[in-house]
Order: structure tokens, then C-alpha cells, then sequence
RNA sequence: AGAGAGGUGGCCGAGUGGUCGAAGGCGCACGCCUGGAAAGUGUGUAUACACCACAAGUGUAUCGAGGGUUCGAAUCCCUUCCUCUCUGCCA
């Protein structure tokens, strides 16, 4: 949610700055600011008829005791209009409140300068590839097949079990998961950030917190009986554990990871792009979290997208990094890396990392903020990004890595899995 | 899940209808004291919103959350969430 007082001091700009995710904001902010000058008049009245109502039961209190109950009386007759009033007054700024927050709900975050122009995935922008693809000799195969012929993933036993899209992972595919898992969490603290063990399942308020809520929530499995839903990322549960906290500046940055089951309900397309791994409605990841300086928080997107970097290289897998333009950029990010590996099998990038600096759309809703050194106290800015998502990094090890005799694991995992083949 | 108790400021803890944003203590910050430190001592120490210059100042709200009674509620009533104890169940 971004903020009010940024939309009266810059309205203009943000409008400008949104039209790169192409939508004209310019009437959905004018009628902001109304409501928003029109709430403020309505808190003012109502102010001051509730100091005047409270400084009449003072009086009221004090004639009680010194015995003037008569005197008293004819006073209460005055607080009958003030209450009317405040009850209309407060029924009136409620009204307000409530539909200016609305409306704040349905402004994306601003982009930042760097994100390009453009409508959709194809306009955005690379900015990195690293790696070399392999040549596979041939009948290179796709991963599903992989899985099937090496038996390590079955999906038929997940459809029995529960439904499309929840797979199963059977002997050396289920090691090679928990390796992979136990790998990228080591190089995540070792690299400083705290690894934490968090719910799977969140209440509304914490949705609301990072932005799955209001509009998303037909992407997350929800739990009717008790009002929760299950995570679609660790993003959700690790960012709120910082909801309504006021860190101290020495605190910062807080850095923290987790893995986490995510769970997807993703009412998307079907078809080959969506086959084996590339699309799940349960799938693993392993997240890191950020809460920064508004100063510093773009070094420390850099600082992500480096690590992510030097995961990938070790993994010894070709990947690309790009930067999200506005039309493909998500509601609540000013600025998004996605990198992506190549699936030489399929011929085709497939997501496995999504680096977003959120800003303070989010500490806005999360009252996430710290006191600076002049004690005052603001907005921090949060990020995160996967590092990394499970399925598709083993999709790619398993096309990338198929060999005559088997499926080659990459050096760095050996000490992990214990084999250095699939076969 | 059943029965009971309870949720007050960073923490502990008083407060059962009026001067309570809230005693007292601890902690923390700054000062005094000291050769230095401890002890002692003084001052300060919540958040949000509004007016205003996002200053000072003032007002309003907040004692788990939401609603109600009352001129007036931390204090009474209702709903709800959470915690603790006992019982039940269970990895």
C-alpha cells in the first residue's frame, strides 16, 4: 500500500511512474485525495466535538462530587446533541477510512526508475546470462521423461494421492530434493541470513500483510473451517513475523531464510508449458527475506541477486537474469530480477527466482518500520527472493546433466546426496 | 474438546465507574556524583491520527480485538481471539 502523504506530496509523479505498468492512476488518485482532505475535515469536527464532550463530563464528575446533582443534571442535557453529532461524525470517518483504504489497495507500487517500458514477459529486459548449454547428444529428453525412466518423480501416484499437480519424489529424485534443499539453505546462512522454521499456514491478517490479500486469494488454498491459508511462499509467514515491530536502526538489516512447502492454486493454462515440474500446485522453496534502510535497499537487492548468481554458477547450470518490466512487474514490487535456467531438453528459460525490493508498499501494511538515528520513526524497506525454487532447478539438473548412463549430480552437491549418478 | 483463571506501557505490576495514558518497580537514555566504575541521585522514556511548517504546542483515540451501557469505562455487559491450570485426546 503506498503511502498517503507520498500521494499528496507526489501525486503527479506516482501517476507518471505508473504509466509504465501501463495504467492511468490519474482518476483513482484524484479521488484519493478528496476522500482523503474529506476524512481529515471529518476527524478535525469530530475532534473537537469529543474534547467538548469530554471536558463537559469533567465538569459533570466534579459538580457530582462536590454535590451539585442538580447542576449536574443540567449539563447532561448539553452532552445529548455533542453525542448525536459524534455519532455521526465518527460513523462518517469510518465510512471514509474505510473506503479510502479500498481504494489505496488497488495502487500498485511505483517503479522504480530502472524497470523498462513494456506490456508483458517478452519486453523484459536481460540483463545477464552466465553459463554454457550443454550439447546433449541425441534424444535429449525432457525432465517428466527423465523422471519416468529414472523413476524418481512419479506424478500418477501424486494424482492418486491428491490431484494433479502434487508430485510424489521416490528414492534418489526425493535425496537429490532434500540435497538440494540442505544446499541452498547453507549457502543462505552462510552467507548471514537466519534460518527460521515457520508455519505453513497463515491467518487473514497476515495475507493482508504482504500483499496476497485483498486481491489474490483465489491463489491460496484456503482452510474454511478455521479461516487459514496455506503459505503460496515463505515470503508470507517470514516477512510477518515483523509485522508491527519497531526495529532499532542497529538492528538492521535483519536477514532471514526458510524453507517452506508453498502451495498454489494457480487457476493458469494447461498444455506443454505447464508439464512435469514447470507447474505445481505444492512445490518447495527456500527463501530469503530482507528488511532494510530505505538508503540501502537497493545494494542489498544487488547483494541478493549476486548471491543467487554464485548459487547457480556453483550448480554449474546456464541461467539469464532479467529485469521485469512494468507489465510484467508484480502489484507490490518496485523492482524485480527474475532469473531463469535453461531447459535444453524443452529449448525453452524456465523461472526459478523472482528478487523483488518491495520498498514500503509493504511495511505499510505490515507497520514494519525502525527509529533512524534522529530517534524518529519510519517505513523500512522489505525484499525477498527465492534462492531458490526446487522444481524447476531440478528440472534443469536432470535435462542439463542426463549423460548415456545416467544423470550426471553436479560436483557441488556430492557431498549431499551421497551419488554422483541417477541411473 | 470440557471446566476454571487471566490478558494493563520494553518488562514486572497496581488500579473495579470520574482529576488514569494510567501508581510503583525494573530496564533504557541523558546529566550530576566518582580518578574510573558500581552504588546513589535528577530528568526523560508508547503508538496512531488531526490542527500546524512531517518544529514547538494543542486536541483525539488506544489498558488483547470488536460492539454495547453511561454525561463519563482499563474498571460494568455482550461477542471474539489469545494465554495459563486441570481433565480428555494425541505425534
Amino acid at each position: 500500500m503506498l503511502q498517503l502523504q507520498a500521494l499528496r506530496d507526489a501525486g503527479k509523479d506516482i501517476i507518471d511512474a505508473l504509466k509504465k505498468r501501463n495504467i492511468d492512476a490519474t482518476s483513482l488518485i484524484e479521488e484519493i485525495l478528496i476522500l482523503d482532505e474529506k476524512r481529515r475535515s471529518t476527524q478535525s469536527q469530530l475532534d473537537n466535538v469529543l474534547a467538548e464532550s469530554n471536558k463537559l463530563s469533567k465538569e459533570i464528575g466534579k459538580l457530582y462530587q462536590s454535590g451539585k446533582a442538580r447542576e449536574a443534571n443540567t449539563l447532561k442535557e448539553k452532552t445529548v446533541a455533542l453525542k448525536e453529532a459524534s455519532r455521526k461524525l465518527g460513523g462518517d470517518l469510518d465510512v471514509a477510512a474505510t473506503e479510502l483504504q479500498n481504494l489505496l489497495y488497488q495502487i500498485p507500487n511505483v517503479p522504480h526508475k530502472l524497470v523498462p517500458e513494456g506490456n508483458n514477459e517478452e519486453d523484459n529486459e536481460e540483463v545477464f546470462r552466465e553459463g554454457t548449454v550443454p550439447e546433449l547428444s541425441g534424444g535429449a529428453l525432457p525432465h517428466w521423461e527423465l523422471a519416468a525412466k529414472y523413476d524418481i518423480i512419479d506424478f500418477e501416484l501424486g494424482v492418486k494421492i491428491t490431484g494433479a499437480g502434487f508430485p510424489v519424489y521416490k528414492g534418489k529424485g526425493a535425496r537429490l530434493q532434500r540435497a538440494l534443499i540442505a544446499f541452498f539453505l547453507d549457502r543462505n546462512t552462510e552467507a548471514g541470513y537466519t534460518e527460521m522454521q515457520v508455519p505453513h499456514l497463515v491467518n487473514e491478517t497476515s495475507g493482508y500483510g504482504t500483499g496476497q490479500l485483498p486481491d489474490k486469494e483465489g491463489q491460496m488454498y484456503h482452510i474454511g473451517e478455521d479461516n487459514l491459508y496455506l503459505i503460496p511462499t515463505a515470503e508470507v509467514p517470514i516477512t510477518n513475523l515483523l509485522r508491527d515491530t519497531i526495529l532499532d536502526a542497529k538492528d538492521l538489516p535483519v536477514c532471514y531464510t526458510g524453507y517452506t512447502p508453498c502451495f498454489r492454486r494457480e487457476a493458469g493454462s494447461y498444455g506443454a508449458h505447464v508439464r512435469g515440474l514447470n507447474r505445481l500446485h505444492q512445490f518447495d522453496k527456500v527463501e530469503i527475506v530482507r528488511v532494510e534502510r530505505p538508503e540501502t535497499s537497493y545494494d542489498a537487492l544487488e547483494e541478493m541477486v549476486e548471491h543467487v548468481k554464485v548459487i547457480l554458477r556453483d550448480l554449474q547450470l546456464p541461467y539469464r537474469i532479467l529485469r521485469l518490466c512494468g507489465g510484467d512487474l508484480g502489484f507490490t514490487s518496485a523492482l524485480t530480477y527474475d532469473f531463469e535456467v535453461f531447459s535444453t531438453a524443452q529449448d525453452r528459460w524456465l523461472e526459478i527466482s523472482s528478487i523483488s525490493n518491495f520498498e514500503a508498499y509493504q511495511s505499510n501494511r505490515l507497520k514494519l518500520r525502525y527509529k533512524d538515528e534522529n530517534n524518529k520513526t519510519q517505513l523500512a524497506h522489505t525484499l525477498n527472493g527465492s534462492a531458490l525454487a526446487l522444481p524447476r532447478v531440478l528440472a534443469g539438473i536432470l535435462e542439463n546433466y542426463q549423460r548415456p548412463k545416467g544423470i550426471k549430480i553436479p560436483e557441488i552437491l556430492l557431498p549431499y546426496t551421497g551419488f554422483e549418478y541417477i541411473d
